[in-house]
DNA sequence: ATGACCTCCCGTGGAGGA
């Protein structure tokens, strides 16, 4: 099973392009970030046409995320995190595909540091652990996948001393993505490619793909189930470099086939 | 230290992004 994230930076002026991605990619499920679209304009129809069935949160201008899945509907399982009703902003969408539960999410930029958007931006990862720790309980295979706005390590950052103020790479906000992690999670391209620069999201600005002056900020945290069924984990960078692109590139992990469910005879 | 670039909006520049 292929599952994908894309932050694409609008779902409308990037129609064309995530229609040839997916054509070329076939993911099995894709998580979208960045909607920038209401509920009523998202384009169900082109996708429906590709093949993929698709539950989606919009919200007018900003954020909205998505999960589509190829030959059939996501079964919606929330939309929304628990723990703050009068937050509005459309950031975690959530859908069992193929016996997996993928919590789909956008976790706020905040930035500038410091400020009410960075605290909005504490708040709502802390309320992403505590449901997180709640779906771990459960002992079903879960991963949370999206764009997350953070650089975990130095590692994920082209250069880090640039960054200790900004809000994406604030130690605050590492060790917020560390105890998350840490209650049992697996992050899956660090699992699989350990000490390796690997960058997700390339600024528009400064020639930054051309340079690959880019950031690690598109993860996938798997469950110990699923964590034992991965098999790959990649960046599909040449996306970013297509005409007219998001800043993002999408990235994919491959899980293989649950184990059979075969018993021994007595 | 700033702004570079791109999206959306009912806009004709501003806000938000990272």
């Amino acid at each position: 099973m292929k599952i994908a994230t894309y932050n694409v930076n609008g779902v409308n002026g990037r129609l064309d392009l995530l229609l040839r991605w997916l054509h070329e990619a076939e993911p099995d499920a894709v998580i979208l970030q960045e909607l920038k679209a209401p509920d009523a304009n998202f384009p169900a129809k082109a996708i429906a046409a590709a093949g993929y069935g698709a539950v989606w949160h919009g919200q007018k201008s900003w954020n909205g995320v998505a999960i589509l899945a190829r030959g059939q509907k996501p079964h919606l399982t929330r939309k929304g995190l628990p723990g703050e009703p009068e937050d509005e902003q459309s950031r975690y969408v959530e859908a069992i595909v193929d016996g997996v539960v993928i919590g789909g999410l956008y976790l706020p930029n905040g930035n500038p540091y410091p400020g009410p958007k960075f605290d909005y931006k504490l708040r709502w990862f802390q309320r992403l652990q505590a449901y997180a720790a709640e779906l771990l309980e459960l002992e079903v295979p879960v991963v949370l996948v999206g764009d997350y706005n953070v650089m975990p390590t130095e590692l994920d950052v082209y250069k880090p001393e640039r960054w200790t103020n900004d809000a994406l790479f604030r130690v605050e906000v590492r060790e917020a993505f560390r105890d998350l992690v840490g209650q049992g999670w697996t992050d899956a391209l660090r699992e699989l490619h350990p000490g390796e620069r690997i960058y997700t999201f390339w600024d528009y600005f400064r020639n930054a793909y051309a340079r690959d002056a880019g950031l690690r900020l598109d993860h996938f945290l798997l469950s110990p189930d699923l964590a034992a069924r991965l098999r790959k984990a990649e960046v599909d960078k040449h996306v970013r470099g297509w005409e007219h692109t998001s800043d993002h590139a999408p990235v994919w992990i491959e899980l293989s086939e649950k184990p059979s469910k075969k018993r021994k005879l007595k």
